[in-house]
DNA sequence: TGACTTAATTCAGGTGTCGTACTAAAACAG
DNA sequence: CTGTTTTAGTACGACACCTGAATTAAGTCA
């Protein structure tokens, strides 16, 4: 246990306080300085001068007119509701893949202002960053020249990224090893945005945590499967992520069938048994221009082919004792299924549901929730741009 | 992704810089004023004063004369180095389990100012809980009476606790199951006393990474094994506790020899191959009084028998099988074994270190360490005072 | 129109941190 | 032996923040 903390002034209590409001307004919605202060339980001046700030910041706005909200109560003043608008401050978040790159950017109340794809035409060479910087300074001025301010950006990479949220360790499909990202992205921002990276299913399970079907739970866990399996690890409410920032490599774990091989030459491999790849031999198809077209094919077929139907349930048997696994360890309230899994859902979650039911040692205390995500293939880009604000909700960033 | 966070006054930032002070002085040493200053980012004024207050609390002292700690520089005035006695202010950790109940108290600076075992007779009736309350009210009552001041106590249980630290979910060894074992301890303790409970690897994994192997890094595994196999995960500093507090529950994941019969009717837990029976079944020997004596009994075997290596480097591998799963989930930078692993230590080990090299994804970037550990019998009490005294440190408890 | 009720702001008081100036205690130079 | 230099620790004023009570604002209801 190496030390840790930093110095706080009275500065560092107002940031906090005022983070605490800003999390409140976006939990529980707009609502009346006295409202505030009941809710977060600070004093009732305190509050008046946090929204003074906010609102002179362009955070938050009074919605004189609408008070539909709050029931008036009848008697006495009424309140004036204080709404999170904050439509200039906005967390830009990235993803880079082997063929696209995204960008979406969000408000502090979580709206989505922009979302945008590009191709990426990968001729058989490892990707340049070059269309990720174009996409990431296009964006982000056209945003600024609108009025808005780019508080942070975070990049969601398909790889393993080192502890230090800067540089990309390991990302075979990218071949980016070592690579300073971060800091080459910050360089191209004109005036300068602070930039983070993260792995791309970290992002995905902070965008199911926040916007998608794990809004309700603390700790959750998100599986993505395409041709690799990764997770996201959310608990109590941050993501997990090891000594190294390796946390979640759970595609290679030794789960499934011992015999089938694995991409990575081992025997044995969680991913070798319900990967992209192994689900298509199962079912006895071919693979098409996307894992989620693939994915939908083979759902297409399901429906009216028994055998593929009783492939997929095989299938979601070696699904769910990874989870099983995964649940022992890690204890989520819910585990949301990403990637290609989706589009199987109904073929595969309820033979996984089961072997959880099963194997878990504590299922008669507690058995986590199996849930499909529907927050489509900007799932990792939007989680990416909560990311890049959740330091404006911590108070770690003024303005 | 629920609400969280408190309003914070003033008198809480008092406390968080504290803290800080209090962490500075644990994990670097005794310091001057100027050095913890240095040390902590804080004023020199600010950090007078919070010394003021700690040394009139009785928590740090000046060592007036053995300041041969700090190279007095040469020139200029001498500071006076500052010292984390805290004899007065104790934490009380206390261990329940089939056949003894333990209590450790340490003080701030961690040195261990009480220890004591008692035998529990346990006449085939699951245990009451009497003794525990005997030990913790007597252990407690002398403690006071020779001056000290119990901050806080906290119970190590083998079982399931919830989440809200307070409650025995379940413990089959105990036969415990949804009984208030914080409150009563609270009832008993005269004059009041704020105690928790926690599970026993959670705690032995708390014990290592302040006291034990794992001192040295922020993210590290406990693995213990008896009969049964749980697993503590401290992640950047603190316990994984998961949704409803069960984490680590690790000893019925599918891993090992998948034809193994577990004691809770399964097949292929993971227990059932690295579990103290496994292990005697597989090296062909009796169980003896005590976990530890059983293993010593066949690491003295295994120095003369070829075959009770063997056996013994195989466990190793189902061992190391599971370590690179989680591992692989987790990404700890050091793995502590505990429990009848230790004295078996030399035979298992390697075994293990290999397919964890072996099977782990990121292998070349990034490996973890298996130590043993050295805390011995206690090792969770230890871990129960320490966690005891973690909200002194925190800053989240005044004096 | 006036009493009542509730919202929001103002104001004084307390606590905390910080930087500067000041005092204290040593070594070193002459 | 005295004065200078250097560093440690403290005293003090300025500033920021939170809080509770008093005050003002803006409605409803009789």
């Amino acid at each position: 246990m190496a030390l840790t903390g930093s110095p706080a002034g009275t500065e560092h209590l107002r940031r906090q306080n005022t983070g605490l409001v800003l999390r409140s307004l976006r939990v529980d919605g707009p609502a009346t300085r006295t409202e505030l202060a009941r809710r977060t339980g600070l004093a009732k001046a305190t509050v008046g001068s946090i929204v003074g700030e906010l609102e002179s910041g362009g955070a938050v706005t009074e919605n004189g007119t609408a008070s539909t909200t709050t029931v008036p109560s009848g008697r006495g003043r009424p309140g004036k509701p204080v709404t999170l608008t904050g439509e200039a401050i906005l967390g830009l978040g990235l993803e880079v893949n082997v063929d696209y790159v995204a960008a979406v950017a969000i408000d502090l109340s979580g709206r989505v202002k922009v979302v945008e794809t590009r191709p990426v035409a990968t001729a058989g060479r490892p990707p340049s960053a070059t269309e990720l910087v174009e996409l990431a300074t296009d964006v982000r001025s056209s945003l600024i020249a609108s009025g808005h301010t780019v508080v942070r950006a975070t990049v969601a990479v398909p790889g393993l990224v080192a502890h230090d949220n800067r540089t990309v360790s390991w990302a075979p499909n990218l071949g980016w090893n070592g690579r300073e990202l971060a800091a080459e992205l910050e360089h191209a921002f004109a005036g300068g945005c602070p930039t983070t990276i993260d792995n791309d299913a970290n992002c995905a399970a902070l965008a199911e945590a926040s916007h998608g079907v794990a809004v309700d739970v603390e700790d959750s866990l998100y599986l993505t499967g395409t041709i690799g399996i990764g997770a996201g690890i959310v608990q109590r409410g941050t993501l997990l992520r090891g000594g190294a920032g390796f946390a979640g490599e759970v595609g290679h774990m030794p789960i499934g069938d011992p015999t089938a091989t694995c991409g990575c030459g081992r025997l044995g491999c969680w991913e070798a048994s319900i990967g992209l790849r192994a689900m298509l031999t199962a079912v006895g198809m071919d693979e098409q221009a996307t894992p989620l077209q693939t994915a939908t094919a083979v759902a297409d077929r399901a429906a009216s082919d028994d055998s593929v139907r009783t492939a997929l349930a095989a299938l979601g048997g070696h699904l769910g004792r990874g989870i099983a696994t995964l649940a022992a360890v890690l204890d989520p309230s819910a585990i949301v299924l990403g990637g290609y899994f989706v589009p199987l859902g109904e073929h595969v979650v309820p033979a996984a549901q089961q072997v959880l039911a099963e194997r878990l040692p504590s299922a008669d205390i507690h058995l986590p929730e199996i849930r499909l995500s529907t927050l489509g293939i900007h799932a990792a880009a939007l989680g990416a741009a909560e990311h890049a604000l959740a330091d404006v909700f911590t108070g770690a960033v003024p303005l």
